[in-house]
DNA sequence: GTCTATAAACCGATAGAC
DNA sequence: GTCTATCGGTTTATAGAC
């Protein structure tokens, strides 16, 4: 059924450009004609696809969430770990941060999907935060039990705040790198490996030490190896 | 001179209804006639003193930018109180950072000013984020250095990862709050005074820590008499 | 399914009267 | 300075041929 397979294209072409673009630019920052004409479709290959622009739109979200970043693979991990002492939990907690800031600045997948992601959270219309909301809430459960299971005298209020002060870390990072990058003086448009790292390690130690853990002993590269970050 | 006052009156109401309208929906979200049906004005007084819609845009910015909440006011406060030993700068630092995420969170100014350029530091178009990098920079660097003095054995690529870290964590509880709220299963718009006091003391008390100064004595309400935080 | 052609609405910006 | 009227361009969406 070579018909099919072509439709399957040119419907999956539109979703990776228009996906690529609105991760950029948002919603309104994009027009059709530039979606079409960067996935090498016409027009009204978008309303027989998706029925309209804001359908492509939720299309691109739908596809992203299904494949973006969560703790899932990383919280097994650390469920087989199955740390028995408090310093043995904080190396265990400290590597999964470390890894999950990392793969969010410098993924091995296109990086439109958290960007994508992560816009749409700012943007925020009620029925997509609706959306993004239920997508996360599996994930954020399952690291909710585990911190509760394995940081002595947490509290669940305390447990809630954490995720959130992450995941803001991790959005900033994330979103912000124009600002940030100016602020550090550089020119680049993207983040170096050594900054990622850096970050990584950075975000990852504080967030086991507010825990109450011991210090992690595993140690990711010094900040102040790190040149050009004092003004 | 009434034509002038007229004159004024047109042009800051134009800037306030524009100003509101970016922050909530972005630069390319909102159009000059939604702007000036809220402004009750024309579609040529946008031209006349503003010569275009992003002439506008940039005047917002501008507006904002003068009147957002900077660290200067209370990083003179901090300057004054000079804590001699580190439990008092301690807990003059945790009062400092849960003040300004008060202040953010529920502002007595209009909340637009921080929304707009929260907004634009994500939206990030080259030129407005090297505006308002270079706006925040002396702030940030007057932060930076009153860290540096004030918190012992602290290297300034640390400092510098410190405050990103902050930012991101009052970016995302100030642009975020739909899929917040979305996840503690609250139908609100808006943050209660309850979780944006206790947010604030959980950012305060924690960016406290992590510069290895002791656990501020001063308290703020206990996470765990927050209901509606665990899942 | 994909195309061209076009409809209908909206956009930012301007001309010119007052 | 402010208004109305309008220009020229772009937008999303659709109609209809193939």
């Amino acid at each position: 059924m070579p018909q099919t397979e072509t439709a399957a294209d040119t419907k999956l072409s539109l979703i990776l450009a228009a996906g690529e673009l609105f991760a950029e630019r948002g919603l309104d920052g994009v027009s059709v004609r530039d979606i079409v004409g960067k996935a090498g479709a016409t027009l009204s290959a978008v309303n027989y696809h998706f029925g309209s622009k804001s359908g492509l739109y939720l299309e691109t979200i739908r596809y992203a969430l299904e494949r973006h970043i969560n703790a899932e693979d990383a919280m097994t991990l650390l469920s087989e770990a199955n740390p028995s002492s408090p310093q043995e939990a904080a190396d265990v907690l400290y590597r999964l941060i470390r890894r999950f800031c990392r793969t969010y600045l410098a993924p091995d997948h296109p990086q439109w999907y958290e960007r994508l992601i992560n816009r749409a959270v700012v943007d925020a219309s009620d029925d997509v935060s609706a959306a993004i909301a239920e997508v996360l809430r599996p994930t954020d459960d399952a690291l909710h039990r585990l911190l509760l299971e394995h940081v002595p005298g947490l509290d669940p209020g305390s447990a809630g705040l954490w995720r959130m002060c992450l995941s803001g870390q991790i959005h900033y990072f994330l979103m912000a790198r124009r600002v940030i990058n100016r602020l550090l003086d550089r020119s680049e448009e993207e983040y170096d490996e050594e900054f990622i790292e850096t970050a990584a390690s950075h975000v990852a130690r504080n967030m086991v030490v507010v825990l109450g853990l011991p210090s992690p002993t595993v140690q990711g590269p010094r900040p102040n190896e790190l040149g050009g970050l004092q003004p």
